[in-house]
DNA sequence: AAAGTAAATTGCGCTGGCGCAAAGAGGGAA
DNA sequence: TTCCCTCTTTGCGCCAGCGCAATTTACTTT
């Protein structure tokens, strides 16, 4: 695969790039590709480079002593992650980042990113905002977990994931498709799959989704919203 | 209360800063001084203000529009909050910063951090590595949250909680003093005061902590550390 | 010292959601 | 078409932890 520089531009932190910059990027990346289920590094690694997904959708998680798995976020495209490096010298990547489906990224020594950070003020502002937008996800997902009933955390979930990886299907605007099995979807909003698809199951019935293997289609997202804030019955 | 601007240097973010940087910061800041139980800001609110705790403690909590509440962060002295509104321009607090006793904090205009962050380097650099530990914390407790069971989450809880603002008893290095009540706990574990108390009373019957009103004294800090990797009983 | 207030404890009943097990349903390979 | 593998569903039993209510304990105020 050939990468455009330009196309970098794509990843919210190389927004506001320069073409120089973008090559120079390009230039120090290596394109890793891997098949779906396989790793692109393991929490515990040292973050010696921070991956730009080009093609595919992966996901970044974290497993507790016993091996339980919770999803922390789903990468699309044109997605940075693993980036801690760059900012914490010697780190370690705090979770696992798994292909979802066949997959290719860019990576790039976490040593050269910290230092282009030096001399780039641009650089600065977009990855800070990045790390808000986590900080602000995270602690939003930890009060819901803390606080709401699994029906209303799974339409969150759902609705939250649907935002950010779903695709509207061409017929009708208000479809929108999730490639995500049962399993992504309980490890997403910590719960387990039996209760997801009861949860699911009984939506399908009331006719808010259509579900099939491995895939979630909304159909009344509108009513997935009701649900997550308890207006719903 | 006088503050002088070499104390800042306690705050991790001006660790670096010139003798001029941080005479600027303390002449652009006005002491907020408040009581228990009163509150720096509210979550919504527009964020054109970030602090500093010079004083006292206090915490960071989320509610849910059923107005329950989590304990996202707790603050001591030094310590800087609400400081996204210097990378996010409009942004609102996304928590509540409430003094869990008599506390004052310099309060400086979101903007003037803003406008810092433009043409100081290592003022970057710093306030990255701050998020990243945020990032990395969050993550962390949003694994324990969905995967561990409450004993060993308030197990975790606490000896995070005493890590971070413990005091350590003159009489003996291994005790560490908390002032919480079983609430705080409970808002930060994701549990509810009654099991927290239960909890509790079983672990002072066992000797690992002994307990009070507002008060919890770890006895024996590797025992919680048993509980939390589950290699009791 | 006494009264008043807030925090903590504890008994008790209940239930949401977990998790096993067994059956069912797709989808890919050959 | 058949086989195989993985994902999903669903019945069922169970229990961890919630949450009410009543009491006790501890601190504050006067």
């Amino acid at each position: 695969m050939n990468i455009n520089p330009a196309d970098l531009r794509h990843v919210s932190v190389f927004k506001d790039a320069t073409d120089d910059d973008l090559n120079l990027f390009v230039e120090k990346s290596i394109l890793r590709t891997i098949e779906e289920g396989e790793f692109f590094f393991f929490q515990g690694d040292p973050a010696t480079y921070f991956y730009i997904l080009v093609s595919g959708r992966a996901k970044l998680l974290q497993s507790n002593p016993a091996g339980q798995q919770v999803n922390l976020r789903t990468i699309n495209e044109w997605q940075m992650f693993g980036a801690l490096g760059a900012v914490r010298p010697d780190a370690t990547y705090p979770a696992t980042a798994q292909a979802l489906e066949a997959s290719s990224a860019l990576a790039i020594k976490s040593e050269f990113l910290h230092d282009a950070l030096q001399t780039r003020p641009y650089l600065n502002i977009n990855l800070m905002q990045l790390m808000t937008g986590y900080i602000m996800e995270m602690q939003e997902r930890y009060r819901e977990l803390a606080t709401e009933r699994v029906e209303r955390r799974i339409a969150l979930t759902v609705l939250r994931l649907a935002s950010q990886i779903g695709v509207r299907t061409a017929d009708e605007e208000t479809m929108i498709e999730l490639p995500l099995s049962r399993q992504d979807v309980a490890e997403a909003s910590g719960t387990t799959i039996f209760t997801v698809s009861r949860v699911l199951a009984d939506w399908e019935r009331r006719g808010l989704v259509e579900t099939g293997r491995e895939r979630v289609l909304i159909r009344n997202p509108h009513g997935l919203v009701q649900i997550s804030e308890g207006l719903d019955q």
